[in-house]
DNA sequence: TTGAAAGCGCTAACAA
DNA sequence: TTGTTAGCGCTTTCAA
């Protein structure tokens, strides 16, 4: 009894021709007569043939499949990013595997096993500098660095502009005449915070603000660490009017610690976040943001991927994706009454 | 030039063995001599050999892939039960592929690709009940449906109680004096939906509320839908003193559209959610909701299917998880002025 | 314990 | 236009 129910030479049998030929109108030559593919046609119909991708895979030494390495597979950014990818890989004809990969053990591993085993055709990477990920790079292998900006010279890359972003943001508190802005990081490893931060820099420094206002907490994107910052920003005695958090979610962590301060957002303090997740514009006060799109950068990710993967010297290619201010109500303009608390 | 750069007869023939020796060695197989085994390694090492899992896949006939289909790959529910999925399948030596299926149309699509053409050797399904999605669920082969409560007689199930999650939820608000309980439900559609709003009715019912007190809005678990139906229901000019929602997000929404309607929560109105996604803790006020914990559900159901796969005729199983009642400060005792509004 | 032969299901190259 | 012959790189008999 056969593994697989039928196989190509089933339907060669039953439409009386040779198997190749059956390959042939599976793969839509030309070189075959109309009358000869509808007799093939109706054999793989009459016995619900289906072709083993596996054998296909074996045969062409490709796979048609795409790995995706992020840190988690749960953050909005990664989930939107990987689904954006899959879109995109799916509508070319591939699949995507996406693995989590939270440190560079991991992703050594997942190397090894996806694409050094040949599962994988290519490889996207996101945030590849956030620890020595990018030294366990396979080399002669196609991949996309995603969330890079540093243009590397082998690899294609797509990012946002964080740079931009940062400056936007910064930009934003400046016209509503905030000086002392306290800045909640990522974690200073990961390039997109050192990009934000610069973009920062860059607006403070071209407004004149004195590099000795502003201060930075460092974080690791989630509520909590948002939240917990923003406590010792509170008890560190730092002046500020504004707080500038590189997401979201760090963002509504530092307003839940401000609250419980009894502090107000935005009267005794602006917020401004980054990211725009679904929930930013539902949370009291509704935030004011640094819209990325995720998903786009999934998306030309994947594209990036595929033609290299088909076309494997192509020119290298750097993207960047731009950033958009959205204005809500979590920033206002400065009340001339920052926030001041003695250190304890 | 060969295709991969090393295969089992290079390893062989430096190490002077056959080549089905090293393959021997590779599977770790017990008849080998110590120091023939010996010689293989050092000619793997020495030639950086690495199997080919595709032609490992085509000779066994398994190609240790698993697919997970999912509505959607960024919800949290979803991108946790998969992140759960992942680390299950690569912990027992699969890789996880998964896959947003919105519609019948796309999971049939994704049914061939993927399961007929042999690529993965099991499938779960997360809700495949909401919509026909069951109808096109492949037969005889490996697979586990989750999110789902009605016992198959085919497939291994794994679930939330949902049932007694909306009876906790319920239970809360009625030990706090609520007796007009607005919920925003899920599409009617789901089968969680309807669990959750069976164990409300039940709570509801043993506390002798009347039912005509009762109302339902029906969201889609967006928290913009959650914010409509709220608005929806104060036009309504129904009676309520505490929304219900089937969603964390949807109970977002809910508060959102409350404040903007200068009602105060829990003063005029309580709510609770379900899921307790991370942020869930941070908002204003911080939700009390009803735990689940999607990652668990997720690592059963890959632990469901491996077990499946490697020994199809073992029992079908029927797994429930506990749901638990987190307080925090979005629900209160109830101050005898519930909200009315004239309808319009 | 090891090796030789056959085959997994398909595609590619060549021949007819 | 179609068929034949070889593999793709591995595992699985079966012999030695």
């Amino acid at each position: 009894m056969p593994r697989s129910r039928v196989t190509i030479r089933d339907v060669a049998a039953l439409a009386g021709v040779s198997h190749q030929t059956v390959s042939r109108v599976i793969n839509g030559h030309e070189r075959v007569t109309p009358e000869t593919r509808q007799r093939v046609m109706r054999a793989i119909d009459d016995l619900g043939y289906r072709p083993n991708e596996v054998a296909r895979s074996m045969a062409q030494g490709r796979t048609r499949l795409l790995a995706c390495f992020s840190p988690n597979l749960i953050d909005y950014t990664f989930a939107s990013l990987i689904e954006g990818a899959e879109q995109m890989a799916r509508q070319q004809g591939y699949f995507l595997l996406s693995a989590s990969a939270p440190d560079e053990e991991t992703f050594a591993c997942l190397v090894e096993e996806l694409i050094h085993s040949r599962r994988a055709d290519g490889l996207i990477v996101f945030n590849p500098y956030s620890d020595g990920r990018y030294t366990r790079m396979p080399k002669g292998v196609p991949g996309v660095y995603a969330g890079v900006h540093t243009p590397t010279e082998e690899l294609d890359t797509i990012s946002l502009d964080d740079k931009e972003g940062g400056r936007i943001a910064a930009q934003h508190l400046l016209s509503l005449d905030h000086r002392r802005i306290a800045c909640l990081t990522g974690p200073i490893t990961e390039e997109c915070t050192r990009e934000r931060l610069a973009g920062l820099a860059n607006a403070l420094g071209d407004a004149g603000a004195r590099s000795e206002d502003s201060v930075n907490f460092e974080g690791d994107w989630s509520v909590e660490s948002g939240y917990r910052a923003t406590q010792m920003l509170l008890r560190s005695g730092h002046e500020f009017s504004a707080i500038c958090a590189q997401n979201d979610r760090m963002a509504i962590g530092a307003i839940h610690a401000l609250r419980e301060a009894g502090l107000h957002v935005p009267q005794d303090v602006s917020v401004i976040g980054f990211d725009d997740i679904p929930l930013a514009a539902y949370i009291n006060p509704p935030l004011t943001t640094i819209r990325q799109v995720p998903y786009d950068i999934g998306q030309v990710a994947a594209r990036l991927l595929i033609e290299r993967v088909e076309q494997p010297t192509r020119a290298v290619q750097h993207l960047l994706l731009p950033a958009k201010l959205i204005v809500r109500e979590s920033t206002a303009v400065y009340q001339h009454r920052a926030v001041k608390n003695e250190p304890r």
